[in-house]
DNA sequence: ATCAATAATGTTCACGTTAACATTTCTAGA
DNA sequence: TCTAGAAATGTTAACGTGAACATTATTGAT
């Protein structure tokens, strides 16, 4: 592996030089800088990041975790994720990506192998994570999840207010059995979510069910069997709220499973917009989340977090919308 | 900080003993050792991964990469093998994800930087990223795209042979006109899917029409829009075999959207059964890819490769799966 | 031409770790 | 008790880079 003192000793200067040259220092002459920058591209120096980390104290990683890889992140947010962050984070760092769920305990996450983390949170179980991070001091972005903390940067989707649109949505069409098929327990998202829910109704003086609200687990699977056991009730509802597209999926999978229709015998919404919401049979009217939009924005912000230390911490809240298809019906 | 030159002044010796101790050398006394640990546990130390790597001349990063994240690379996809190649790897190494596109030169792509890559390899494309990764020495692992090169472990599923089985399936159930919507252009899946088509339509003495074939992208707008112009045909096809899910998804809304109904008008059959083809409507008959079985596999082999350098060079195939669901018909 | 100021480059050290080699301490056999 | 050899620990250097400080070269005003 070629090093600088290899150049250097190929252009006649010291070491120092060289490194100034290729960070192109202001004090080395404009011949020398050519000189030195042409011999690097010629032997196809580059430069050993460990080396550079080492005396500089920083890593050029930036991490990205979920609270878990494979449970409860359903693929499309995963993949969102990743590539909002990958659009703004350049070469000059690498992006490392893992499930908090991994880990027994969190001491080999240190400022050492982060320069920042971005945590796209799902869960209050999070915390301690969080706890360690702050400690840590490595710069930190929480995405996705509300955190009681002034100091650290937090962008999150107004989940409240997109599921209480939603399900305002259906009672304008006269729905008022309206049906809730809730996130992952412990989620806090779901909790916002149902509570989104349960302000629709209330404000509407729409008197609430209980066996209306069924616990699901953010996977189709979870929408598929809720969706039964709301079919099974004396009283079905005539709409059904769900959690995320995912359930509102395999929601709608059993209602026709039950020989029944969407829209016409049961309208379903959905949450996320995912990609595929636009080509399920129905059409699914769902409250789109810009999670890729979310994610972009975290990775600037952490990007100026590590550059300037000056970034006070804030609450960033990025508009749901209302995304009106084929999947909800009219009645009365 | 704390360093070991900490823990060796705390603990009264040098910090040459400290190393060996925490690296559990059997030169170190059982004594010294549990005190050296117990000094180390109760500083909270953590290595310095820079300081290691610098001297021991590794990484502990091992690098997936994928021809583009954002283009071609379905979610269900991209997730899948991240899960597959996380579930490996443990604490010890790093993962990080990038796209081949995201680089303009592999400069940076260098043994010092990476321990091992893991390419899923989709396009002939990524030719000269792995000519790099070979010249560099960096133990190499790729998958999903067959490589013409017996020093390279390479780990794919045969999808010639699964497409073929979906074709003759169509086949055995009576159709003869059937269409195939393309792969992405130069993704080599697409190639051998279409391959696997041909072979199963010149098996049995099927002609082939040339306005069946129509060249998709991999992605759900495409197999809409793609269906829509086989539905245009004078003559449209009973059945349509679609390179992949998103496109089959495409495809069957084209074709509910012009009145039409699946599969008894048409039938359609997708590749890779992701994770919504069960729920579909109706739903997916496809061909199982195992994808994070496959990355799983190459996260064990980059591994290995690591530790021990003599792992030859092999093609390991994975079988695909022919999944009967309900988006078929038989005719006649 | 001289000198001071400044521009350009060089020397040496530091980062935290492992490894080669050096030294001290212990153990066992006489 | 002495001593050889092994066991345990210490000293020093090295990895490749950047930074503080030191030195030399250049410039411009007199």
């Amino acid at each position: 592996m070629v090093t600088i003192k290899d150049i250097a000793k190929l252009a006649n200067v010291s070491h120092t030089t060289v490194s100034r040259a290729l960070n192109n220092s202001p004090l080395i002459k404009e011949p020398t800088k050519r000189k030195i920058l042409e011999i690097a591209a010629q032997l196809n120096y580059t430069p050993n990041f460990n080396a550079k980390s080492l005396v500089m104290q920083k890593s050029h990683t930036i991490g990205l975790f979920f609270t878990s890889i494979s449970d409860g992140t359903s693929a499309s947010f995963l993949a969102e994720t990743i590539k909002g962050v990958n659009h703004v984070i350049g070469q000059e760092y690498n992006l490392y990506v893992r499930g908090i769920d991994d880990y027994k305990e969190y001491s080999s996450i240190n400022n050492q192998r982060f320069d920042g983390i971005i945590l796209m949170s799902q869960s209050v179980s999070d915390n301690p994570f969080i706890y360690h991070v702050k400690q840590m001091k490595i710069p930190l972005v929480v995405l996705n999840r509300e955190i009681e903390d002034d100091k650290i940067i937090n962008i999150i989707s107004d989940d409240k207010v997109g599921s209480r649109q939603a399900v305002e949505y259906l009672l304008q069409q006269g729905h008022t059995n309206i049906a809730l098929i809730e996130g992952r327990e412990g989620f806090k998202s779901a909790q916002q979510r149902k509570e989104g829910y349960l302000t629709a109704l209330i404000e509407e003086n729409v008197s609430i069910n209980k066996a209306y609200s069924v616990e699901g687990n953010y996977d189709m699977e979870s929408g598929y069997n809720k969706m039964e056991q709301l079919l099974s009730l004396e009283k079905p509802p005539t709409a059904v709220f769900c959690s995320n597209d995912d359930m509102a999926i395999g929601a709608i999978n059993a209602i026709f499973a039950s020989g029944l229709n969407v829209p016409n015998d049961i309208s379903v919404v959905g949450f996320d917009d995912i990609g595929f919401a636009q080509y399920t049979n129905p059409r699914l009217t769902t409250v789109k989340r810009p999670v890729e939009q979310i994610s972009f924005m975290g990775a600037e912000k952490i990007l100026s977090l590590i550059q300037t230390k000056n970034v006070s911490g804030e609450t960033i809240l990025v508009n749901t919308e209302l995304i009106f298809r084929d999947s909800v019906r009219k009645i009365k």
